[in-house]
RNA sequence: GGAGGCGUCGCCUAGUCCGGUCUAUGGCGCCGCACUGCUAAUGCGGUUGGGGCCCUAAGCCCCUCGAGGGUUCAAAUCCCUCCGCCUCCGCCA
């Protein structure tokens, strides 16, 4: 959630933020008013409280008339009391319904636009001239089919579209990307993590998925339970209503966790293969930090998925999103985007957001440091997700006869193995 | 799933039976000051978090004893519901 007091002092910035994202400006007067009688009910529902315990401790010490005077008094303080108290719950609760409702104000930098406004940063490596090599490239069901590595009919089959099974060398691939993934965090100081995919109420909420993403969320409705669509949100609400000592800060996560969409409005986008599927897994970076050094951290992670990329080398490019197309939690976003040979277009593979202190708000994580007890920032940041990374990596590697060529650094994760060899001529 | 026990302001802990200066005790840790060649020890003071009065400070006030309701003039204390942890039994990978 937003900071209440710069709502207060600064209710324009609030809105501006809204309109670059392309979402109401309604709620913020709403809040506002909600906010000061929350205030003014509350204010004189602590000085009838005051009162109230004052002569309440006065019948204590009383006898006789005095003390029926005493409790008569006690008594029409006690249904005043109990009627501030309900207007102040009453304010209060509308105000925490709208706060809620605001997205994270959007970071001054990011481009203001829509889905298509975003800015190229870099482009790294180039796509190969497949025609130039003389044949046409497979897509990655056809190669994952040939590797016997990706069952897609059967996964439909069991469970229904977008699920699938990785057999084979894709079952294998998958393990070998997901410990080079974990290796390559550990050793920049991450701590490995993982964290359940089934989580409570307060932790999905607290996240932020629950507004405008919660038609992808599965909710398991006997148990009142959520499947997780990424590690963030355990890792996020791993410090749930925890003040860290800032002394600690950053904390670094990578977090191992299957992910679970239930991609309601994307019907027959991306619906061939396992580019856009309902479940996956995926290797998550998370941190901790003081929020003057969000920024920096953001380039940080950025940096840790480009050198992920560069050990798969793969082609892509970095955007910085644009603010219509943050999620709640994000002051700004950039996508890492692989080249994909057979669609002839750059897609989304890694994504990292910097929260500020939007979501730990929510969450109630603070840091205590030589001013006091704050609101930290946490951001988050894609090192792996397992399918796509597979169709980047299958695609771009693949050779004439359908084989296809293990990077360099991958080797070693998959026995030394420098090609995953067609088994079908 | 069944039975029992427990949950107090960083950690440990007193208080709960029997409601009223509990305005929550003490210890540890931490911070400041004093004393001291230095350290240690000792002494004194401070130390939950949130909110409001108000923009800051001082100060004052309210809320906070796992969570939420209820009873009462008054709840850490009595009643109800829920959550978590521990022990034992059952079941299970």
């Amino acid at each position: 959630m937003i900071d209440l007091r710069l709502l207060r002092e600064n209710p324009d910035l609030v809105r501006s933020s809204q309109r670059a994202r392309g979402e109401p400006e309604g709620p913020v007067d709403a809040l506002l008013a909600a906010d000061s009688r929350r205030r003014e009910a509350g204010a004189r529902f602590d000085r009838l409280r005051a009162e109230q315990k004052d002569v309440g401790r006065s019948v204590a010490k009383a006898s006789g008339a005095e003390r029926d005077g005493l409790l008569e008094r006690a008594k029409e303080l006690a249904a005043e009391v109990k009627a501030a108290e309900a207007e102040r719950d009453a304010a209060a609760d509308e105000a925490d319904r709208l706060v809620l409702e605001l997205s994270n104000v959007v970071d001054p930098e990011a481009p203001v636009g829509g889905e298509d406004d975003f800015v190229v940063l870099a482009e790294v490596g180039s796509p190969r001239d497949f025609a130039a090599e003389g044949f046409e490239p497979r897509d990655h069901v056809e190669l994952g089919r040939l590797l016997g590595a990706i069952d897609v009919e059967r996964g439909a089959k069991v469970s229904g579209s977008r699920f699938y099974y990785l057999t084979g060398v894709g079952a294998l691939l998958e393990l070998a990307l997901v410990q080079l993934a974990i290796d390559q965090a550990v050793g920049a100081g991450f701590v490995p993590m993982i964290p359940p995919a089934l989580v409570n109420p307060p932790a999905m909420e607290g996240t932020g998925f629950l507004g405008q993403a919660a038609e992808n969320v599965y909710r398991l409705e006997a148990d009142d339970m959520y499947l997780v669509g990424t590690a963030e949100v355990p890792l996020a609400a791993y410090h749930m209503d925890e003040i860290l000592d800032a002394e600690r800060l950053p904390l670094r996560y990578a977090g191992f966790s299957p992910c679970f969409r239930r991609e309601a409005g994307s019907h027959g986008k991306d619906t061939r293969g396992i580019f856009r599927v309902h479940w996956f897994d995926k290797v998550e970076m998370f941190s901790y930090c003081r929020p003057e050094d969000s920024f920096a951290e953001h380039r940080r992670l950025l940096a840790w998925e480009q050198e992920f990329f560069a050990k798969l080398e793969l082609p892509y490019r970095v955007i910085d999103v644009a603010t219509g197309d943050l999620g709640s939690s994000a002051a700004r976003k950039f996508d890492c985007e692989a080249w994909i040979p057979t669609q002839r277009r750059y897609r989304e593979l890694t994504s990292t957001s910097n929260c500020t202190q939007y979501q730990s708000r929510r969450l109630a994580i603070r840091m205590r440091d030589a001013e006091g007890v704050r609101p930290l920032a946490t951001l988050n940041g894609t090192l792996c997700a397992v399918p796509r990374t597979i169709v980047a990596l299958l695609e771009n590697h693949q050779q004439a006869d359908g084989s296809v060529r293990v990077p360099a650094a991958l080797q070693p994760y998959l026995g030394g193995c420098p090609l995953l060899a067609s088994r079908v001529p």
